[in-house]
DNA sequence: TACAAAGTACTACGTATCGTAGTAGCTGTC
DNA sequence: GACAGCTACTACGATACGTAGTACTTTGTA
């Protein structure tokens, strides 16, 4: 089952993942209080839309007390990067640099900002060379 | 009606508007032959897709001769962009910088790209500043 | 020990969208 | 006036999301 990139989630999976991002790990009330200051949801509901994360590959469960904690499976840095590539596959065709490209151009960045890329530029030069 | 981005696409949707940039106007047929590569559709099967995606607002026709021909409502340069734009606002918490940080680590970049990419920073640098 | 509270599992339902395509209707040509 | 080529409209199965109810299980407590 291929997991699906971040951006295919729906809008209350992916609030409810990124709470458990968040929170590294937590319970239905938990998420659920989260939850309550946008929206007011049976318990049911939460639980389900978490269901449906674990299996869809993002998260997992363990018995914890009397009811289950919620973890997820990946890094949000993981989730980042494998959405990233697809991304790039499907919208640059592949072609990180095109997409470089299109940043620079369209995203206002301070020059600040442009130096400090740079500098992870070098770096990761620096890196590649030894 | 907000506009999709790129990635929300079906499957046969991306590729039909991919064939109509490709091409900048084309017929149902002309579609339809670029696809039979992969798939042999019905033409109404193709139709039907170009109007989706024409009610959706990537596209719009004009009558031409004794039929339609469906044109881009923009470049592919803009779609990508606003996908682009929505892409960092999901995943990266609108973020730009964060993106950078990722790509630059994750993707794995020649040396000569790398210097392309310092390039293109410097030059805005330098256009930013005038 | 038997019940109540809390929690989970299973099921369902309305809505939306995709891919896919058939059928009906219009228009111009022979 | 029949036929060929096109488009418009409609439909249908699959899938996924948000939302939630109901049924079942477990466990603390009286």
């Amino acid at each position: 089952m291929k997991k699906k990139s971040l951006g295919d989630l729906g809008e209350l999976q992916r609030a409810v993942i990124e709470i458990i991002w968040e929170l590294g790990r937590a319970n239905v009330h938990e998420v659920r209080e989260r939850l309550a200051d946008t929206k007011k949801l049976a318990y049911t509901t939460v639980l389900t839309t978490l269901q449906k994360l674990e299996k869809a590959g993002w998260l997992t469960h363990k018995a914890e007390g009397k009811s289950y904690v919620y973890l997820p499976t990946g890094t949000r840095e993981q989730a980042g990067a494998r959405s990233l590539r697809k991304f790039i596959k499907h919208v640059f065709d592949g072609d990180a640099m095109l997409m470089f490209q299109h940043l620079i151009r369209e995203t206002s960045l301070k020059d600040d900002e442009l130096r400090e890329i740079r500098e992870m530029i070098d770096s990761k030069r620096k890196e590649n060379r030894k």
